[in-house]
DNA sequence: CCTGATTAAAGAATTAATTCTTTAATATAT
DNA sequence: ATATATTAAAGAATTAATTCTTTAATCAGG
């Protein structure tokens, strides 16, 4: 062990996801304490209110490569700065949404939406009646367009959000004007290649886990 | 190790996580499969579209309790109906949203939410200028009246949607109240009984894997 | 200035999850 | 019929993730 390089563990093998899921957590929670006069943090207490096992959170944290502080734990501006940093939360990406109907038009207006890290520059969709129109200060443009002003201002991030059966396509065309992210709330699996990094994302999961606390619960009372 | 019992490999020690999260997948695929006419899949298949180990998909499956045909697969009805019992979406639990504001009433209005395996029949809001109305055909009530009627119509699954800083009390009530679990989209970070089953769902988890499989993909790059 | 308590951090041990290997079944092609 | 290829499934091996243990730092109280 010790070797001397300075490569952090981080870039060494990448942090698991398991992490990644968790340092969201920690970040709203230090923002919060922040917000309640708190200047530092130990994992004590993160583990504390989010029943996690405090070294567990430590690991964490040390992934975003600041130290803390025996009997003192972070600080927390270093903190959440260092996880923004480790989640990519930090820069600015610009994105293009696709599909303005329920969905899309719900994310658009969900103002944790426009966090720092993403910027939607601006939406698209095929239908007429809505084309033209503004969702949150987002123009809604025709889809006609998308490819080519995706090219010209080097948008790097795809949200697609339109029905199943249009979501390769949109896909497609999204890889072809240089895309290089793809967060799909489309039920569709789509077919990338392996240089783009796409994201499923939908409740069901998230559903599941929570019946399946339901049923672990009851058959722990019996 | 051995034991004769006739429990399943499920009730013994449960489903691991990881497992709950790819199951919708399957289940959203096979059921496109039927669509296209198929009768039977494969893991293979299943692994290939998703990009995943097909001894993976074969193992989760597993979970189930139903078995596949050697050459053949597994039968796509059967399939999808012992995923959705495993999942628990094959049973209908009475749910309460409270928070209509616009994550809520995005949720409200989502087809997607409206699932085999949860009802919202009714949401509450103590804002009165959308107290009467209704949202996809569910009625926006007082919040006032959310504890008692969630004891006397049984429901088990509260959906906290409000700001941050009311979360905990809406919690609070919905304990109080019997419900069993709480689906909280707020950023507020709950405590609750051991015996009441809490899942959090946020979008920054995702957005943090989506950036994070870009920089690993750049990385590779170079 | 001690003493005790709390903490981060490193490392070991354990547990969980994934991937690899082998086997047996069986559909399809020859 | 026979051979070949495909598959589920069980089990072993590997890898990943979590939890436990120890250490050293250092703050707070006497």
């Amino acid at each position: 062990m010790k070797k001397a390089t300075t490569t952090k563990k981080s870039v060494l093998r990448g942090v698991p996801e398991p992490t990644i899921r968790r340092l969201p957590m920690y970040l709203s929670l230090v923002r919060r304490f922040a917000t309640e006069g708190d200047e530092t943090v130990s994992s004590t207490q993160i583990a504390k209110v989010l029943k996690f096992d405090s070294t567990q959170v430590t690991k964490d944290i040390a992934y975003t490569g600041i130290t803390g502080k025996t009997r003192v734990g972070y600080v927390i501006i270093e903190l959440a700065e260092a996880i923004e940093e480790l989640l990519g939360f930090n820069k600015v990406d610009s994105a293009f949404l696709v599909g303005a109907g329920k969905l899309g038009t719900a994310l658009l207006s969900y103002s944790g939406f426009n966090i720092k890290g993403l910027k939607v520059i601006a939406a698209f969709d095929t239908d007429y009646n809505i084309v033209g129109t503004e969702v949150n200060g987002v123009k809604i443009l025709p889809y006609s367009k998308m490819a080519d002003l995706a090219k010209r201002m080097h948008v790097t991030i795809g949200i697609i959000c339109t029905p199943a059966v249009y979501a390769q396509d949109v896909s497609n065309d999204m890889v072809g004007a240089g895309i290089k992210g793809i967060w799909n709330f489309s039920p569709r699996n789509l077919d990338v290649p392996d240089d783009i990094a796409i994201e499923n994302t939908s409740i069901y999961p998230n559903l599941a886990i929570l019946f399946n606390k339901m049923k672990k619960i009851q058959k722990k009372a019996r």
